[in-house]
DNA sequence: ATGTCGTACCGAGTACGA
């Protein structure tokens, strides 16, 4: 079962972009972040005659996170526990019922800057809130993933220059000790688990020919339960979305596991 | 040396978020 994770910054401005990508990609299951719209406006029709169901957490202009999936899901749920005072669309969970079902959980994590700050403040305890609810998932035993855009730049090594990082919100020490509270907690980082390499992004600025300079950042990542990870057959990052006409600045990253 | 895009509001250009 293949699944995907894509912010596609915007659907409205995907709309040729993205049905071309699922086509060529075929994805059982995408993970849409930055739909940027609210759900009686999500273009559900364009999804669901190519044979996905189409499950959308959205609201007015920014944020918004989506599941299309070939196969049926069951308890979907919508936005992250532990706040019920927020009301960003960042966050969806159900379950894939396929040969294994698999809890996939997807995820648009405050970008947090500028530091410090309000929005830095808000994008920490968003992470620690994730940390309780991979802690809620994780005692039951069961394959899961949580996979989007993370916000976090893991280490030096995911970013092409990582000294003009050093102060933002996406690689700052405080963003980073909690991504690697996530992995301690016995998640496995799937593209990491399979590819030491350094510069492999999944997120190239607009400006300043990012693109054209690889002045990218890994920011877009799998991470798998214990069970999740023993199914895990592939990962990898279709960069070569970056460079076709209308793209999102992120490009989709993929799994492939054996369920 | 310079350099973007998407959305809302609302009808053009500006503000905001990233």
């Amino acid at each position: 079962m293949k699944i995907a994770s894509f912010n596609i910054n915007g659907v409205k401005a995907r709309i040729e972009t993205l049905p071309r990508w699922l086509d060529e990609a075929q994805p059982d299951v995408a993970l849409l972040q930055e739909i940027k719209s609210v759900d009686e406006n999500f273009p559900r029709e364009i999804f669901e005659e190519r044979g996905y169901r189409v499950e959308t957490h959205g609201q007015k202009s920014f944020n918004g996170v989506a599941i299309l999936s070939k196969l049926p899901l069951e308890d979907v749920t919508r936005g992250l526990p532990g706040d019920d005072e927020d009301e960003q669309a960042r966050y969806i969970e159900a379950t894939v019922m396929g040969e294994v079902p698999i809890r996939v959980c997807g995820l648009y994590l405050p970008n947090g800057n500028p530091t410090p700050g309000p929005k830095y403040d808000y994008k920490l305890a968003w992470m620690k809130r994730l940390e309780s609810r991979a802690v809620e998932l994780l005692s039951a035993e069961e394959p899961f993933l949580m996979a989007g855009d993370y916000n976090v730049i893991p280490q030096d090594e995911d970013a092409k220059r990582p000294e003009v990082w050093q102060e933002d919100a996406l690689a700052r020490p405080e963003s980073r000790a909690a991504f690697r509270r996530l992995l301690n907690l016995g998640l496995t980082e799937a593209f990491r688990a399979r590819n030491s390499a350094s510069g492999q992004f999944t997120f190239w600025d607009y400006q300043a020919g990012a693109w054209n300079k690889d002045d990218g950042i890994r920011i877009d990542h799998f991470l798998l339960s214990p069970q999740c990870a023993d199914l895990l057959q592939d990962v990898q990052i279709d960069k070569e979305e970056r460079g076709r006409s209308k793209p999102s600045d992120h490009v989709p990253i993929w799994v492939d596991l054996a369920a």
